[in-house]
DNA sequence: GCGTCATGTAACAAAATCTTACGTGTTGTG
DNA sequence: CACAACACGTAAGATTTTGTTACATGACGC
């Protein structure tokens, strides 16, 4: 049979932007930008002469002969798949290790519930989770990233926001109901849940106005315990979307207040000095969609103002 | 299912390679050289973590592993071929128009009866024939490439030489028998087939040391003629290896001496100022190895002195 | 013993692919 | 209805991948 076919790395990418219906998830499966997904399906299209997909408002939808095409060459890629696993005998020691530095509460509370999602996707990558409270240390430690909280300003480190996020008591439901709570002047100073550092809730008080009037009094545990101790209803844990997301959206947690501090966010740091692995680049591309994910569910339970996307710093 | 796979254009290289079993062979297949398929092979290897060939003396072999693998990624790429092919609508269209411009004989006696196995090789490459006496002139002409007999060296114009040649004699072995020739001067003036020129005649004669006896006074007909002429007993043609490759191989006609004039040869003419297409490189190569092919075949069958292979001038 | 052949590879060149930056049109939201 | 956000399109330049050249090495043939 004749053997006649395309630049193969167009043909992944038709792949890829076919199976999402997207240019921009497809870019971001393969590490690429969107202008690279744009280009091959051009490419590609006028290669064979035929349309594969139709340019839909803001997205874009499979012609007919597209969805027949893919569905015949992903056959063929997972015959090639299927032999190269088979025959490689270094695929796991292919793995690249990929150390994340992390804080513990957001290891806990967010992270580590959804890294099955990360390692299902991109299983040539080995995930070490770095749980620790400082800041990474590049020149130093054997992380090659780290997740922060705060306002992104740290030295001899680069950081890219993941989100932006609004710092805001949460409580129980049932807690809420009990203690008729409905201005922050009737918060009792016994139920605010503290972490190590009293700062965020002299920051959340002054916003709200009774910071010369209340003032922290409940226990101290760390957040990864402050949280689960809100949502047993033991007090309030100041929290935001994304660490409290999962008890937000399961109704465990409520928000009393539309009052927030919004002036801190989560980030992804990083050694300025170093240029990025596909790996690095492939877990910065996953957390920040998951951690939209989190945050758009939080924000749609009820709807504050939307925020302005931020857009993504040079790399 | 896990989809990791190593460059594509590294498995198309493994795949031709193991086919010829010969990195030189899938070089001339995929127009490049065979230093780009054994770094592809070397990569693959490295990136598999398996030996896909041993490396015997000037050669290789499949390894198991390489033999299995090769099975396997042959029936992905064939899914992905015939996807293509019933995909796409301007496959014929695409098709390269290479026009080559020949001399009537050559054309006659050697390149078409094989023309059919390069186009099978090459589906999407038109090829037309330009029977032309005259060297092309690449500025006013059609024609992309040339085939011209000759010493090789024209002016405004690149050749390569695709095989140098010995210009002898040949005639029919019952002409032979008939006629109880042994000699140079047993030749008959009449029986000297004759081109438009007498040129290349007087040359050989001369090389045979009976110039001074001896001209051509056999009826004059083209080159084309002179060949089929000669097998029908009709005399003498001045031939090569070559354009009469194919009767003497098929014993249609002998070479009745051994002293031949080696001043000539087949040249692949080009544009000098003109990058090469990838269907000019394609049929370069194919033409290149069938010619090689004719020649040893005829030299197999009388064992002359082996000539030294003419190293390819730059592109 | 020497010439030829096939593969190996470093260094450099060429081609392919990617990124950046901005544009355009559509959609969603206030 | 206006404006912000989103997804795709594309030119120009940057980066990566692939190919070529030139030479080396070892095996094979004469």
């Amino acid at each position: 049979m004749s053997r006649i076919l395309p630049s193969l790395n167009a043909l992944k990418a038709f792949e890829a932007a076919a199976r999402h219906e997207s240019f921009t998830l497809a870019a971001a499966e393969l590490n690429v930008t969107h202008a690279a997904i744009s280009r091959h399906i051009r490419e590609l299209e006028v290669w064979l002469g035929t349309k594969l997909f139709v340019r839909t408002g803001r997205g874009v939808e499979l012609t007919e002969k597209g969805g027949s095409y893919v569905a015949d060459i992903t056959r063929g890629f997972d015959v090639l798949a299927a032999a190269t696993e088979s025959v490689s005998s270094r695929r796991r020691r292919r793995r690249q290790q990929l150390v994340v530095s992390v804080e513990p509460s957001f290891a806990a509370l967010w992270l580590v519930p959804r890294l099955g999602r990360f390692t299902a996707a991109n299983p040539e990558i080995e995930l070490v989770v770095d749980s620790s409270h400082r800041l990474v240390d590049f020149a130093r430690d054997e992380a090659d990233i780290g997740i922060r909280y705060g306002r992104g300003v740290w030295p001899n480190v680069a950081s890219d926001v993941l989100t932006r996020t609004n710092m805001t008591p949460v409580c129980s439901p049932a807690l809420l109901r009990a203690r008729r709570i409905r201005e922050p002047s009737d918060l009792e100073p016994g139920l605010l849940l503290q972490e190590e550092t009293r700062r965020y809730w002299y920051e959340w008080l002054k916003a709200a106005g009774v910071c010369d009037r209340i003032s922290p009094e409940g226990p101290t545990l760390g957040l990864h315990l402050t949280i689960p101790a809100a949502e047993a209803g033991q007090g309030f844990a100041l929290a935001d979307e994304v660490i409290a997301g999962d008890a937000l959206v399961g109704g465990r947690l409520v928000k009393p207040f539309a009052i927030s501090v919004a002036e801190y966010g989560y980030y992804f740091v990083r050694d300025a000095a170093r240029k990025d692995s596909k790996a690095m680049a492939a877990f910065h591309a996953w957390l920040k969609a998951e951690i939209d994910q989190t945050v758009d569910a939080v924000r749609k339970l009820a709807a504050p103002a939307r925020r302005p996307a931020v857009s993504k710093k040079k790399r």
